[in-house]
DNA sequence: GTGAAAGCGCTAACAT
DNA sequence: ATGTTAGCGCTTTCAC
């Protein structure tokens, strides 16, 4: 077999062995209706024979689309990005489109020169991602013309394109409810750094929820930090060292609850039975924690199924619609809120 | 500015704004040398003015290349393969050349159909990548001609192709030394099932370093169970009520020695003073323990660096070198052994 | 129902 | 040094 043998194999080799025009091969592979059944099968059965695959680059150029998507994403590291892929990628590909991934580490030159390279090679539509909690942000460091562009965990107002976010609010009414259906009044709140907009939404979520069910909200029961771990635990130590201590912990990162749940280990509190944890994020380790973490979880993958979809959309329909879509953060209930497991 | 405002702008038009053929056109803009500096700046004028960005795809129905690599993984979910992909997409936009992305779910139907897009995409080349712990498989679902192929912490032993995994033994002997240097003997292991490879090579890179230090290995300070929090905390307890309880721990991943560490403390033994704990991985949650987690580290974006490499290389050269590259697991020091900080 | 012809936008001999 | 020509492999009027 010599080297070069993927020597393509092109629609007028299958015509020739079917003996028909290049042209009918055409219409059969894309099934146009108006071919005789008989004509259909043999070449059909020519193109069975030698295994041929039409050339989608050739078919591009002529058509002028290439069933590509782009993806660019500022940050190829953390740890929502993967899922949120993961779902465009699902309706990507259920819809044989491929998506092209690109890392712009959240640098607009280099944004731009990925952005160049997608135009370039003529992708249908952008999907322009953050892998950091929401955030709002302008347009794209390139004009991309009329090319659809749909934006993920981030949203613009400098652009009419639709934007898929996480609802961080409903997400901590839904956390806080279960925590006062289950009896608990006095909860405690570990938050991450103020300047996340997450951060705010989600006290507004629990202040809300509060007061929708008459429950006074104390605000010595609020503490600040970092995302991380060690952020929890400290906070934690704070929390139940009052006079007059939460009966739970609204952490609003599953990290920030491991490392609250380590302090309560410490200070032999009993989780849920003197207090109540709950998380927010539904990172994987929350499942294997003791006990398993209960969780409000982002549906990041449901996010990236939705922003996928729309930019399909969009590119099929040829019509955007500037939407902003706050995607529903379903409680996963586990454990460490003493509820009872389905 | 009408809807279809991006109506290509080609290479003739930009021939005809300088007063040259098109053929020019393209030498100019592929930098061929023998065009002359007058020509080449009219041409470069004239494309300036119009914005010229030459269409890829016509250029690829063209050359037969599309600098595009296709990475094919089984785990679109999976903590190990974005850093990979990471590295890959590195190495890939260095060159300029795009990665699409697709997901297999482990399913072979599913790699098929992927690779049948890719092939008729014309990418350049494949890197198929598995997200769990190095494995090895067999030939790609889809016979792939000549395509160049790499394997990505997998490898296989039925088609010549380079494959680049971590050396998990290597990195095993560092971690142990590291210990044995800190005066640590009774070494305890938890590692993860056995089925994997990577559990053999790491046990068996423990046994090399302690027979070169001429320390006995004890059998009974070996433990087996999951990669998981949960079975680090049963599992440390296990060891730490032996009569004679080992004064290190290494634990086989960073989740093992999360949970060990929360097994520690509730023990109240002391980390590092009483028993020295080390991961293996670097997840990024290691850096924020109490204390921060000294570990081996998976070189994830080295391997995803090199996988891009080889393939690029062996598109460039068109000849592939069937190697098996092991690459280093490096020591990340932080407090939980006592070593010094740098 | 089927085929001939033109062309998507580019590159690469080859000629000049 | 520059232009002419002939495709790359496919789709799509428009005849027949």
């Amino acid at each position: 077999m010599k080297r070069n043998s993927s020597a393509a194999v092109t629609i007028h080799d299958v015509a020739q062995l079917a003996g028909v025009s290049p042209a009918t091969v055409s219409k059969v592979m894309n099934n146009t209706p108006y071919v005789s059944e008989e004509t259909r099968a043999r070449v059909l059965a020519a193109a069975q024979k030698l295994n041929f695959r039409p050339n989608r680059i050739a078919r591009s150029l002529k058509m002028s689309r290439t069933s590509t998507l782009g993806l660019i994403t500022d940050d190829l590291e953390g740890v929502f990005t993967m899922s949120m892929m993961r779902g465009v990628e699902e309706v990507a590909s259920e819809q044989s489109f491929s998506v092209i991934l690109s890392n712009s580490y959240g640098d607009m030159t280099r944004e731009r020169a990925h952005l160049e390279v997608l135009l370039d090679k003529k992708v249908d539509g952008i999907i322009v991602l953050s892998g950091y909690r929401v955030r709002q942000r302008g347009a794209p460091a390139l004009a991309l013309g009329d090319l659809p562009v749909v934006y993920l965990y981030q949203y613009t107002y400098d652009l009419p394109v639709p934007c898929v976010i996480p609802d961080d609010f409903g997400g901590a009414v839904t956390g806080t409810q279960h925590l006062l259906s289950l009896g608990r009044r006095r909860i405690g709140v570990i938050n991450g750094p103020t300047h996340y907009e997450a951060t705010q939404k989600r006290l507004a979520g629990v202040q809300q929820a509060l007061h929708d069910a008459g429950v006074v909200f104390d605000h010595a029961l609020v503490r600040v930090g970092k995302w991380y771990e060690t952020s929890g635990y400290e906070l934690a130590h704070e929390l139940m060292r009052l006079p007059n201590p939460p009966d739970a912990l609204f952490c609003m990162s599953d990290s920030i609850a491991v490392g609250a749940l380590s302090a309560l280990h410490e200070l032999r509190i009993r989780v849920p039975q003197d207090v109540a944890l709950i998380g927010f994020d539904n990172r994987n380790f929350a499942a294997h924690q003791r006990p398993p973490l209960t969780t409000v979880a982002l549906p990041l993958v449901e996010m990236g199924r939705l922003a996928g979809n729309l930019l399909l959309k969009a590119i099929s329909e040829g019509t955007e619609s500037a939407e902003l879509h706050r995607v529903t953060c379903p409680l996963v209930l586990r454990q460490s809120c003493g509820a009872t497991m389905t």
